[in-house]
DNA sequence: AATTTTGATATATAAAACTGCATCATATAT
DNA sequence: ATATATGATGCAGTTTTATATATCAAAATT
């Protein structure tokens, strides 16, 4: 029992450190005093459920009563998340629109351009898969080499690196693990404290 | 918060009448008073930690956090296919859902079922697409089959046919037209922003 | 160096959980 | 009809959480 509380006491701690707030920054979140958000994160108080959920939803966590030993495709989609950055999410999700816009623009001053229609279709097929897939440091090469082309004298230079780069993006997304995937099957991605054991 | 303690009361009695025991069996496992079980199920109380894990463990269930973001990135993913039917996006989701959750009863039931790792990868590698290129047909067929893998009898043949409709789905997802392919690069698929009103 | 921030800890009080025990209404079994 | 099982609910006593408030030592910031 104990080392069910005691984790859950940790991963409060955890994942107020990840999201970088304080313990007062956090109270004031989750309408829980400061002084009882130290004494649960020292696992010196036997918390109610209602403060639970107010802390948890605080630090966009949820709580949930999982069966034991069981390993799920929706642990791999939680671990997703855990481990990814939204940050990189958004930031590719500018990358794609500034590669979208800057298409739009070639299209509009170079319609003719040979080969043109081939990148443009690499592009879209990108949207087969998810943000979270793709690569944002492709993509921001990608982007830089696509705004190359309207430059004079460096579209078939740069139209061919894009294509490139777009093969590249594209292995990535079908080839690359899924984020953490390569654990994802063995270990109980719900209870991160833990991982040594019961795996 | 409060649903998210509803859910858990629920998810209680839930467990322990799958189980088949009563609240007077169950006290004597967990070591809390049926009286005590009675209000928390009716939802009366609001329950410490210690109780709640002392509830799990008999129900072989365990406590978790899990992030809310795994739901929150789903559903930015989601809409991004802002001109495909929702419905269908909804409803890709809760047949994955389902998948995901049937697969989970799978994995306790017969955690060595050959091929079942197999299986488990390529739903886990749909992850790579967005749920508006997963064929909503084909999702529900592969549901069904999965189903079907609990049943005695009929193990290796449906998982031998869900990896075939994983296949199909996988190919669908990967050289199925785009939707609206035609609007792709003229319409904001990537301004999450503006669509992030509700949250 | 001075100031601010941070987490830990103490105090007193109100509220509520928890417990053992008992009992009731209803359903089920004999 | 009687006996048993089940979940709901009441009661009183005990324990503990939660809270507001305050303060401290250490760390971080200015």
């Amino acid at each position: 029992m104990s080392y069910d509380i005691t984790g859950i006491a940790e991963r409060l701690q955890a994942a107020r450190k990840t999201k970088g707030l304080s313990q007062r920054e956090l109270s004031e979140l989750a309408g829980v005093p400061q002084a009882q958000i130290s004494r649960i994160e020292a696992g010196t108080v036997d918390l109610r459920l209602s403060s639970l959920a107010a802390l948890a939803h605080a630090l966009d966590l949820e709580l949930a009563l999982v069966p034991r030993k069981a390993v799920a495709v929706v642990r791999s989609l939680s671990r997703d998340a855990i481990s990814y950055n939204r940050k990189d999410v958004v930031a590719i999700q500018k990358e794609m629109q500034r590669i979208s816009e800057t298409m739009r623009g070639i299209q509009m001053s170079m319609p003719d351009l040979e080969g043109l229609q081939r990148l443009q279709k690499s592009i879209s097929d990108l949207h087969r898969f998810r943000v979270s897939m793709l690569d944002l440091e492709e993509m921001k090469k990608l982007r830089h080499i696509i705004e190359q082309i309207g430059r004079p004298g460096k579209e078939m230079v740069s139209l061919n690196e894009s294509l490139k780069i777009m093969r590249t993006i594209r292995n990535k997304a079908s080839h690359d693990p899924l984020p953490d995937s390569g654990d994802t099957l063995s270990r109980p991605a719900y209870s991160l404290d833990e991982e040594d054991d019961d795996a």
